[in-house]
DNA sequence: ATGTTTTTATGCGATGTGGTACAAAAAGGC
DNA sequence: GCCTTTTTGTACCACATCGCATAAAAACAT
């Protein structure tokens, strides 16, 4: 590959061609909300060029197939989701309302309207996990980057050593998850945020 | 409707007709396997025939069309499993040790080769639910038969009413989702046994 | 044996899909 | 002002998919 010397471009103030009509991390997230709402298989690429405001040619360039777009949409949901994690774990108050609060905050998330999407990591990456690797390693990283910002906190915390705050953080990623479940099943936020509030106090115990 | 009257025909020692080459719940199963790999979008009617060992005419007029051949399936699956674990729940033992063999059973069907396909309710249903809104329909029923059973399990243990029956369900079923999802990730066995075994203590405490 | 009823099997057609070729457009470099 | 570079937009293609129409087959009733 001689031809093909790039130095990555990303620093570049300017890029010499016809400049793009869209901003990746915007497309990135219409994009998300199509797949979340239909699934991976499911979502048309006419439908998602038409939700990102592009059209297919333009997509393809921009980020590949169909499996690079949604892996690129799932890093960028999970990265935004894991930093919202860390922000609110990061607050002052005590574990137990930190913890309330990240499931409300997920709660919000994951019920606000038009769609009951809960959380694309569990909704809908799980599904296609066994036909499409890729896509199964981004998930599992995501889940472990949500479960070392749990563990970091119960560290931090004055919690008794037992459970360990491995231990710990792995179940409150559980109750995390189940959230989500519940939710892309049609759960009421009014019914999750009673479950959250139920399971506070055990993990914490 | 004057013609229609069927009688069932269930108890019908006799069917009148040409018999059926293939066992109903045969059927379902085999195309159960192609569902929970490939999710419920991804799957074709003639990979699911195929499986089946019959051609799409037939699972046609025997199923329906494919949300209602994917229903009939979730639903044989979801049955059997409530089935095992009720019986699970049943035998003699502490909860503890009935709750671990529960994991342990779950674990061994969802890390089962050739695939590693999870839970059909976690794992597919889930995705397709804002989509096709009888399968979530479907899958809220058979979560709360599961959590249904692990409430009556843990009323008639000896377990303290702090948390209650009921918060301690939703939390046994909460870990065996976490269980199905991790699987479906890909997740080995043995990590998923130790998971299982760090968090019956916290359920039972 | 003939007719009735139900299932099987072949095959078709309309539609939607993912991915790409190709020319026009919009910017910078000289 | 002209050339190069990159993106845009239209149009296209090969292919898979779902669902069904139709005829053959396999059982029972008489």
């Amino acid at each position: 590959m001689r031809t093909g010397t790039k130095i990555i471009a990303a620093s570049r103030s300017k890029p010499r061609g016809r400049p793009r009509s869209f901003i990746p991390s915007e497309v990135l997230d219409r994009v998300r909300a199509v797949f979340m709402a239909k699934g991976f298989a499911a979502a048309s690429l006419d439908e998602l060029a038409a939700a990102a405001g592009l059209n297919r040619p333009s997509l393809y360039a921009a980020f590949g197939d169909k499996e690079q777009l949604y892996i690129a949409a799932l890093r960028f949901y999970g990265e935004k989701s894991v930093e919202a994690l860390d922000q609110i774990l990061a607050a002052p108050g005590t574990i137990e309302q930190r913890l309330g609060k990240v499931y409300n905050a997920a709660i919000d998330l994951y019920t606000a309207p038009p769609h009951r999407p809960g959380c694309m990591i569990v909704g809908t990456a799980a599904a296609e996990s066994p036909m499409h690797p890729q896509i199964a390693t981004v998930a599992r990283g995501l889940l472990a980057d949500i479960e070392g910002s749990f563990e970091r906190a119960f560290a931090d915390s004055r919690l008794s050593t037992t459970p360990s705050p491995p231990a710990r953080a792995r179940m409150a990623g559980a109750i995390l998850y189940a959230i989500a479940i519940r939710a892309r099943l049609g759960a009421k936020a009014t019914e999750l945020r009673a479950f959250a509030a139920s399971m506070v106090p055990a993990i914490c115990a």
